[in-house]
DNA sequence: GTTTCGGTTCTTTTT
DNA sequence: GAACCGAAAC
C-alpha cells in the first residue's frame, strides 16, 4: 500500500495528520470516505496502533462497517473493536456494560420511537391532562429530545415552544418527571437516554472515563457537523486525556437540526480544541462540472458558512434538466421513460436513484412503478424493526429479558382476545411492575387471571417458557420467535392482517436474521438501533438481484451516497423546501437538502417540478416551481419543455 | 367497564 | 397506510 499514489495530496495530507485534534472539511464527493479509510490504514500500519484502539464514530452502522473492512484489506488485520458504530450503538455498548453506575440494569430496554411515544401518553393519561388541549406525544418527545441534545433547559424549551398555545408548562414538566420515572422503573431507556447516560458514565465517573481514554488512543467521528452538543460533549471526555482526535464534515450538508444538531460544534471546532489543525478537501472526483455548478449556485444562497467550492476535475457532461410536467402522474410516466432509454444506453436501474423531500412524495411514483412492472427498492420510512408483526415477535424477547419492560408486556398480552390496554396495565400492577416469565409459578398466575377467551391461545403458548430453561432458548433468539410463531401468531396474523403471507415472510426474515446473534440479549441490544440502511444491508446480503433495482429514497437517507443518474422529485414551493420546516426555521437548511440531492449525482440530473398535484380528497392544488430553482443562473438548467 | 370495529383524517426529515 | 375517535358489542 502506498498512501502517496493513492491519495490526491488533500487528501494525503489529512491522512498523514500529526496526532491532535483535527478538522477535515470536506465538500461532497471529494473522496471523504477514502481519507476516513486510509486514515484508519495509515493510524495502524505507520503508527503503531493497535486496529482495536481506534474508535470510529459514523451515522450509520453500515457506513463504520464498510469503512472498517476496507481499512481492514488495506492492512490485512482485523479491525473491529466492537465499539463502532453510531453514536447511540457506541453508548449502548458502554452502557452494557456499567449501567449500574447510572442507576439501570445492564437488561435494560431500549424504547423505540413508537415506545416512547405510548409511555409518553400513558403519563399523559394518568396525570388527568385534557386529551384535546395538551400536546401530542409525539410533540413532547422532540422537545425534550432537542433538550437533551442541546443540553439547554427545559423549562425554557417548553415556553418557547408553546408559548402560543394554551398550555401549562408544569403540567409539560410534571409528564416529563413521570415520564423519567417510568423509563428508570420498567429498566428502559429511549434514544436520547443511551446519549445521556452514556455522557453521564463518563463525566462523572472519572475511572470509567480513564478506561475508555486509555482503550480508544484514536477517536475517529464522520458527518460531525451533524452532531449535537451532548455528542460533542460525549467525544470531548473520550479524547480529553490524549487529543487523538480527528472529525470530519461538511457544513454545507448539515441537515439535522431539526433534531438537535449543532454545526456550531464544526464551525467552532478551532475554537473548542485548543491546537487544532484544519485541512480542507475540495476536489470533487463525483460528478460532472456541470452538476457542480449547479450544486454552487443553490448554496451560494447561504452565506454564513465555511467558504469553500467544489473543485471540479471530471469532463464536461450534461446540462441538468429541468421538467415542468402536468402532475404527479406524469412526472411518474417520465422517470419510467427515462429509465427505460438510459437501459437501452447501457444505464442499469440500480445505477439510478430518485430522492424525494417526504416519503409520500413518491407514492405515485411507486404505483406507476408497480403497475408497468419496474422492480424498485424503498428505502422506506417504516424501518423493519418498528413494523407491528415484528415488534410482536420481538415483545417476547424483550419480556424474557427484561421483566420490568411494561411496553412489551403489554404488548405481548394484548395480542390474546379480549385483553386491551386497560387489562394489560391491571395485570402488570398486580404483579408489582416485574412480570418474570421465567417463573413457573408466574406463568400460572397469569393464567389464572387472563379471562376466558385468552385461555386457548395461552395454553398454546405457556410451553415456550418451559422449554426455554430446558433446551437453553436463551442462546438461540430465533428459535423462540419460531416457536411463538408456530404455537400462535402465525393463525393470529392469518386473522388480524390482509396481507398475512406478506408479514409471515417477514417473520421468516426476522427468525432468519437472528441466527448470527449469539443471545437474545445481545440480539435485542442490537436490533432497535439498527436503521434502515443497516436493515437494509441485512437483507440485501442474501438477494443478489436487489442489485438490478431502482432505489427510491428520501434526501436524509441518501447521505453519502451516490449514482450515475439521479431523479429529484416534486421540487416545488410548499413540498420542497417543505412548507412546516419553512413556517419553523427558514429555508437555510432544506437549501443544504437540496444541495445534498443535486451532489448525489454523478452523471446525469433530473429535477422534476410538477404543475399541480392531485389532493386525497379528489381536488387539485397549483404548484410553483422551488424558490431554489430560481436561484440557478438560467444557463446552469436545460428546460425541458412539452412532456405531458 | 373494556374491547373491538368502522369510519375519518393527515402525512417531514430519523437515531 | 396507520393513528385517532366514537359507537357498537361483549
Amino acid at each position: 500500500m502506498n498512501f502517496k499514489d493513492d491519495l490526491n495530496s488533500e487528501q494525503y495530507a489529512a491522512v498523514t495528520a500529526p496526532d491532535g485534534p483535527t478538522l477535515v472539511v470536506a465538500a461532497a464527493g471529494t473522496g471523504k470516505t477514502r481519507t476516513l479509510i486510509y486514515r484508519l490504514a495509515w493510524l495502524v500500519s505507520e503508527r503503531g496502533i493497535e486496529p482495536w484502539e481506534v474508535l470510529l464514530l459514523t451515522f450509520t452502522n453500515k457506513a463504520a462497517n464498510e469503512m472498517l473492512s476496507r481499512a481492514e484489506d488495506l492492512v490485512k488485520r482485523q479491525f473491529n473493536s466492537g465499539f463502532s458504530g453510531t453514536f447511540h450503538s457506541f453508548s449502548n455498548r458502554i452502557l452494557r456494560q456499567h449501567a449500574d453506575r447510572v442507576g439501570f440494569g445492564r437488561d435494560f430496554s431500549i424504547l423505540d420511537a413508537d415506545d416512547s411515544k405510548k409511555l409518553v401518553r400513558n403519563c399523559a393519561d394518568e396525570l388527568g391532562m385534557d386529551k384535546k388541549k395538551f400536546p401530542k406525544p409525539d410533540v413532547l418527545l422532540s422537545v425534550f429530545g432537542v433538550v437533551s441534545g442541546r443540553q439547554s433547559d427545559l423549562e425554557d424549551a417548553i415556553e418557547e415552544r408553546f408559548q402560543y398555545a394554551e398550555v401549562d408548562v408544569e403540567d409539560v414538566l410534571k409528564v416529563h418527571k413521570l415520564y423519567t420515572e417510568k423509563k428508570r422503573s420498567s429498566n428502559s431507556m429511549d434514544f436520547d437516554d443511551l446519549l445521556i447516560y452514556a455522557h453521564q458514565l463518563l463525566d462523572q465517573h472519572p475511572d470509567i472515563r480513564t478506561l475508555y481514554q486509555e482503550s480508544f488512543r484514536h477517536v475517529l467521528v464522520d458527518e460531525y457537523q451533524d452532531t449535537n452538543l451532548l455528542q460533542a460533549a460525549i467525544v470531548r471526555q473520550l479524547v480529553s486525556g490524549h487529543g487523538n482526535l480527528m472529525v470530519v464534515g461538511d457544513d454545507f450538508q448539515s441537515i439535522y437540526s431539526w433534531r438537535g444538531a449543532d454545526f456550531r460544534n464544526f464551525l467552532d471546532f478551532e475554537g473548542a480544541y485548543e491546537g487544532a489543525t484544519t485541512y480542507k478537501l475540495q476536489i470533487n472526483y463525483r460528478s460532472t462540472p456541470e452538476i457542480l455548478d449547479t450544486a454552487n449556485a443553490v448554496i451560494a444562497g447561504n452565506p454564513e458558512q465555511f467558504q469553500k467550492e467544489l473543485k471540479a476535475v471530471r469532463e464536461n457532461g450534461e446540462i441538468p434538466r429541468i421538467i415542468r410536467m402536468r402532475d404527479g402522474a406524469t412526472q411518474a410516466r417520465y422517470i419510467i421513460e427515462e429509465l427505460r432509454q438510459l437501459e437501452r444506453n447501457g444505464v442499469l436501474p440500480s445505477q439510478c436513484c430518485v430522492l424525494y423531500r417526504s416519503h409520500f412524495h413518491a407514492m405515485e411514483l411507486q404505483m406507476e412503478l408497480a403497475r408497468e412492472q419496474v422492480p424498485y427498492v424503498v428505502t422506506s420510512g417504516v424501518r423493519f424493526f418498528e413494523q407491528a408483526h415484528i415488534k410482536d415477535g420481538c415483545s417476547l424477547l424483550r419480556l424474557i429479558s427484561n421483566p420490568s419492560d411494561i411496553l412489551a408486556f403489554s404488548r405481548f398480552v394484548e395480542l390474546l382476545p379480549k385483553v386491551g390496554a386497560k387489562t394489560a396495565q391491571k395485570l402488570f400492577n398486580k404483579f408489582g411492575g416485574r412480570v418474570n416469565v421465567l417463573h413457573e409459578e408466574t406463568i400460572d398466575q397469569l393464567g389464572d387471571l387472563l379471562p376466558a377467551a385468552a385461555q386457548e391461545s395461552w395454553q398454546a403458548i405457556k410451553p415456550i417458557f418451559h422449554s426455554y430453561r430446558e433446551d437453553q432458548l436463551n442462546e438461540d433468539p430465533g428459535e423462540i420467535i419460531f416457536r411463538f410463531n408456530k404455537a400462535f401468531y402465525s393463525a393470529y396474523m392469518q386473522e388480524t392482517f390482509d396481507n398475512a403471507k406478506f408479514r409471515q415472510e417477514d417473520m421468516d426474515g426476522l427468525i432468519d436474521f437472528t441466527a448470527k446473534f449469539e443471545s437474545v440479549e445481545s440480539f435485542l441490544a442490537e436490533v432497535a438501533l439498527l436503521t434502515n440502511l443497516d436493515a437494509d444491508a441485512a437483507v440485501q446480503a442474501e438477494q443478489s438481484d436487489d442489485q438490478q433495482m431502482l432505489r427510491l429514497s428520501t434526501v436524509h437517507q441518501a447521505k453519502g451516497l451516490e449514482w450515475k443518474v439521479v431523479f429529484v422529485l416534486f421540487v416545488n414551493e410548499e413540498m420542497f423546501p417543505s412548507r412546516k420546516t419553512l413556517e419553523e426555521q427558514g429555508d437555510s437548511e432544506e437549501r443544504r437538502l437540496f444541495y445534498v440531492a443535486i451532489t448525489r449525482a454523478e452523471d446525469r440530473l433530473y429535477i422534476c417540478a410538477p404543475m399541480v398535484r392531485r389532493q386525497r380528497d379528489g381536488g387539485i392544488q397549483f404548484l410553483d416551481p422551488s424558490r431554489f430553482l430560481e436561484e440557478i443562473p438560467d444557463e446552469f438548467l436545460l428546460e425541458e419543455k412539452g412532456f405531458f
